[in-house]
DNA sequence: ATATAATAGTGTTCAGTTTACACTTTTAAA
DNA sequence: TTTAAAAGTGTAAACTGAACACTATTATAT
């Protein structure tokens, strides 16, 4: 029989790994769900598209190590953050053995600094139309999307795309954006006027059509009273 | 402005981390959910319950260092096990800093080495009746567990944690302790039903009822054309 | 041998939810 | 003043989920 697996743990015996965040940057513009991904300005794989990433600090929080480096390329402060998982095949980087934390960000385009974003050599690519990217980043970006979608038919995650002020068009076509599908506008808005955390307000939005479009907020006091969000 | 984060990148300047896997090993055992623990042999905790884990090694897979501890404590080898995610709060192990990868492996009772299991001091518990456990492990059950109640109802997972035959009330009974919650007998054999991917085989069990209950199996070919699979 | 008790097995109805579907309104621009 | 583009609005049919009660079988006890 083999020996208790616990003498392994030992403190101090045992060996140590590079612990990388890769961050998804997820963003709605022009009516387009798209991801923010950076050439790669160092060897290896050199100028070849990549999502922004960094190593974990020894004494940083997993969760904080991922604003930290979001908060690094845009400027932003206060993102709606949430871990993906871990990949972790021994050779997914061929050059080292590092262990990588994805976490997908839902940002907005008009908070961030775009100084900051060019001066990484970064851009917004349309999420059905990536460029290829190196190491295993392609598989991560499908398992943050495969989260996304169930997310966003759950919860009411997507709101972190828009701006407060938002039209029903524009919080339909981010629907059809992140699902993938065309949604039928009559069904679309009895829904979320039944589940009533929605606020009209007296002003229109007349930048996407000449009749121009009422803005809504959305109500967080209200949504907690909601049992089961469900588009 | 800052400096590109990418200067960090440069390999072999950055802080390595002990990184390790936890293993919820979820059984199935006389119509209760139960868990299995361990009782830490070793300091510091010593005699605290605890999942069971271990660190990963520098040239393997993080999915195989769980199937690997998963192996050493119960002696199975096919074990269908999902990663649950990473738990990376630089302080969740106050001795050391350690960032744990958390996996859900689902095993039957009558397939693992019991001496193996007790040279260990491991021990199942019903899932609603838990010791106090070192660290953050209560929360990581607590993700697994509502991954858990989320997969089951959308895929033929539970299906890990009964025998290759089993009877309508045993899978009931098995649905029902995950779910937490009591089932209509009717309903939920008239949904299976409508799926179509369980063989109803000419046996009986009669172990757990006068009448006996048929035997059946679940037909995984017929799986992969459910398109809805929705419990 | 008969009665009992425990579990297996089986359909229908009602309510709620989801889907499909088409026309009117508004207004900027031609 | 015409046109074109997008916003806004309700109803009916199909489907899905939930509630609900009795009969069948047989080991065991009497």
């Amino acid at each position: 029989m083999q020996k208790p697996f616990q003498i392994n743990r030992a403190y101090k015996e045992v060996q140590q790994i590079t612990v990388a965040v890769d961050c998804l940057i997820f963003g709605f513009n022009d009516g387009n769900l798209e991801l923010l991904l950076v050439s790669r300005s160092f060897e290896p794989e050199r100028d070849r598209w990549s999502l922004i990433g960094g190593f974990v600090h020894n004494d940083e929080d997993l969760d904080d190590a991922a604003h930290r480096v979001l908060t690094e390329l845009t400027g932003l402060d206060d993102v709606y953050m949430e871990q993906v998982r871990a990949f972790g095949k021994a050779k997914r980087d061929p050059y080292e053995r590092v262990i990588s934390v994805t976490y997908s960000a839902l940002v907005l385009k008009k908070d961030y600094n775009d100084e900051l974003v060019k001066s990484y050599k970064a851009e917004w690519f349309p999420i059905d139309n990536l460029p290829e990217l190196i190491f295993d980043h392609k598989e991560m970006i499908d398992a943050a999307m495969k989260r996304l979608r169930r997310r966003v038919k759950s919860g009411p995650v997507g709101f972190n795309l828009l701006p407060e002020k938002f039209t029903l068009p524009q919080l339909q076509k981010l629907y059809e954006a992140i699902l993938g599908e065309e949604i039928d506008k009559r069904n679309f808005r009895k829904k979320l006027n039944s589940m009533d955390f929605l606020i009209k307000l007296n002003e229109k939005d007349k930048t996407e059509s000449k009749k121009g479009a009422y803005l809504y907020k959305f109500d967080e006091d209200k949504y907690n009273y909601v049992k089961n969000f469900n588009i």
